[in-house]
DNA sequence: CGATTTTTTGAATCATATCAACGTACGTGG
DNA sequence: CCACGTACGTTGATATGATTCAAAAAATCG
């Protein structure tokens, strides 16, 4: 249990065989069937959840009903909504499994209880924040300069195991266009 | 001289007078012309910068020369190419200044040694980047989720102070439209 | 196999970009 | 302090690209 989570944790912060067991005891795990809910709209965040096994997807859902996808999860990577996590206000966004997935669960209490007592959290906190600060503000990146065709190239690129696992329209979705415009883009890439 | 800068930290982080003392020995002080550049695209962005007075932009440049703004910076912000910072990779990005500007600089062997010496520089560190990372989150859920005019209506409310101070074309590259568009949203929203 | 989800395709519509011209404000050097 | 040049914002006409709606084809699941 919690394999890749302390294999991802020692990756970035060498753990003690102590500090491991004393980390261990705040982590929860869950499993979660395909299209659960981790999180729902309009519930506060309890917990930063980080990925065994499975796919998940952060999402808002707009006026007119559509979800556009905000982030992707797989395994090694952590999701969750930070911002309700940390101020206690209500989420406006959904998490669910886009498989059946096994979660290893940090709620607040937890997290800030290692904040102050395991010195090596806070790194691993901020490496880990760190990183998703980069990826996403590459993706923004993306977003603003870069012409559809090349910014979908980027996306395949990046995360081949993504696209293997994930159906087409919620990659769309992630891109901000409409299922149709990307199979269109697919067409006319691979008539290259 | 970095008052702002410590009252930002004692905003997040409360400081013993030694502690920030032993702080002081790692900043540098940085004063920038209008149009002056922090960073050329090509180079290693060799500092993080905090704004003690002005305003910069960072952006990057596209095949066609147009300019992507990807971050305004102001007083009490903080603003710097992190990824080259901490790779040490070229930088894909271009920093200058919009108005004369004074920064505080902390160079990358200074950032180091003040995550092992000061327990509360990492703290600093990561609020500051979880921050920065919340902040990127909003403005990405609004790109992909809301229609420009509320885009617009929503960066207007929440930076007042950009938009008084900066030109109207910068803030079109900043939402990802052509200074003509953003016009042409400007009177729609203003004939109502 | 049948049912459901996903992807593709076509046609009409809508939004934004582009190109060009004009008006205005601003700051600088004479 | 004025005049000129540059940068900035607005407007119009046209072109381009994405969305939407509808339907059919393909893939997946139980």
């Amino acid at each position: 249990m919690y394999e890749l989570f302390f294999q991802n944790f020692n990756s970035k912060v060498e753990l003690t065989p102590e500090e491991e067991a004393q980390i261990k005891n705040y982590l929860t795990p869950k499993k979660l069937k395909k299209k659960q809910y981790l999180l729902q709209e309009g519930d506060v965040c309890k917990t930063i959840a980080f990925i065994e096994k499975g796919a998940l997807k952060a999402y808002s859902v707009d006026d007119n009903g559509n979800e556009h996808i905000i982030q992707f999860g797989l395994e090694g990577w952590t999701i969750s909504d930070l911002y309700s996590f940390l101020t206690g206000e209500p989420s406006t966004y959904n998490i669910d499994a886009i498989e059946d997935s096994e979660l290893v669960l940090i709620n607040k209490s937890a997290h800030e209880e290692l904040l102050l007592k395991v010195p090596k959290y806070e790194t691993y906190t901020r490496l880990n924040i760190t990183g998703a600060y980069l990826a996403m503000q590459k993706r923004l990146t993306s977003i603003i300069g870069s012409p559809v065709e090349e910014r979908y190239a980027n996306f395949t690129a990046l995360y081949p195991n993504i696209v293997q696992r994930v159906p087409q329209h919620m990659i769309a979705s992630y891109m901000g266009l409409s299922p149709e415009t990307l199979s269109r883009i697919r067409r006319r890439i691979s008539s290259k």
